[in-house]
DNA sequence: ACTCCAATTGAAAGTGGAAGTCATAATACG
DNA sequence: CGTATTATGACTTCCACTTTCAATTGGAGT
């Protein structure tokens, strides 16, 4: 899963001819290696810790540069803070946060799906993407 | 249902101790008789026209004693403006939102929301609220 | 009606995160 | 190697709020 997410990046990265550095390195490997769900903030910290020479903007420029070649996803929670998870190859989960802690599961409903499609078709409206997250306590919370 | 909206933030206003403004007035009737969802910018743009001496700082903690009131609710979708729609009574809604010229449709689905009480459920997870939009091009948008 | 005080207001300053600048440093490749 | 590009990082700007503060205003009790 690492490798093909390093190979996917290496080959982005030859397509769109642009080069491959240490700091770019440094941070796809802390991004694979971390939970997901990640804002900027927290893995530029988390990189920070070991390679206090890396700056903020070069996280944030290639974050986005992992969204644009497909191995990672911005997602926006109620926070205020863009998190990015890892993006495997056209999968897609919706969200269980965790309004206590913090803590976010995924999951994914073929029928919730489906039901989705139903009403945009019936409206005439085309889906590009969704959003579907539900907010509460969870279950180590709740104990 | 806007004379409804109006009794319960005077109830609101009363039991908090707080007190009844014109501005309070102004900003109800800008909000009540608006399209839902607008942004705390549209709204203030709007009753500006007819009311100059309405500041931003204004309409934006009114708005949110209006969602403490219990008669707007908090939105977020993508771009990054904190939009305010009319909260019914308990009622709630999911949303198309068309990439294109961004108006935004509601929709109720009684199963999706059964399906994902299923899903919380079976993890052990006690939903508060949830949040489903799907993204895409609307009817009118795709002629 | 008048007082007094807490609540409110509007202008302006402050925040935090995202996005943009720019001079310097690195990389790819001939 | 040498050079044309791209990347980096410190810093600045932007933007959408959010808070501050002095002046003002409701409204409960005279």
């Amino acid at each position: 899963m690492k490798r093909a997410m390093t190979k996917i990046f290496a080959d982005f990265i030859a397509r769109r001819g642009l080069k491959s550095t240490k700091q770019r390195d440094i941070i796809l490997d802390g991004f694979l290696a971390s939970d997901r769900h990640l804002s900027i903030e927290e893995l530029y910290l988390k990189i920070r810790a070991s390679h206090p020479n890396i700056g903020y903007a070069t996280v944030y420029r290639t974050l986005k540069l992992f969204a644009e070649a497909g191995i990672a996803r911005e997602m926006q929670f109620g926070d205020g803070q863009t998190r990015y998870e890892h993006a495997g190859e056209g999968e897609h989960h919706d969200h269980l946060v965790c309004t206590r802690c913090g803590s976010i599961e995924e999951f994914e409903n073929e029928t919730i799906e489906q039901l989705q499609a139903e009403v945009a078709n019936s409206r005439g409206f085309l889906i590009e993407k969704h959003r579907l997250e539900l907010y509460g306590v969870c279950g180590s919370c709740r104990k």
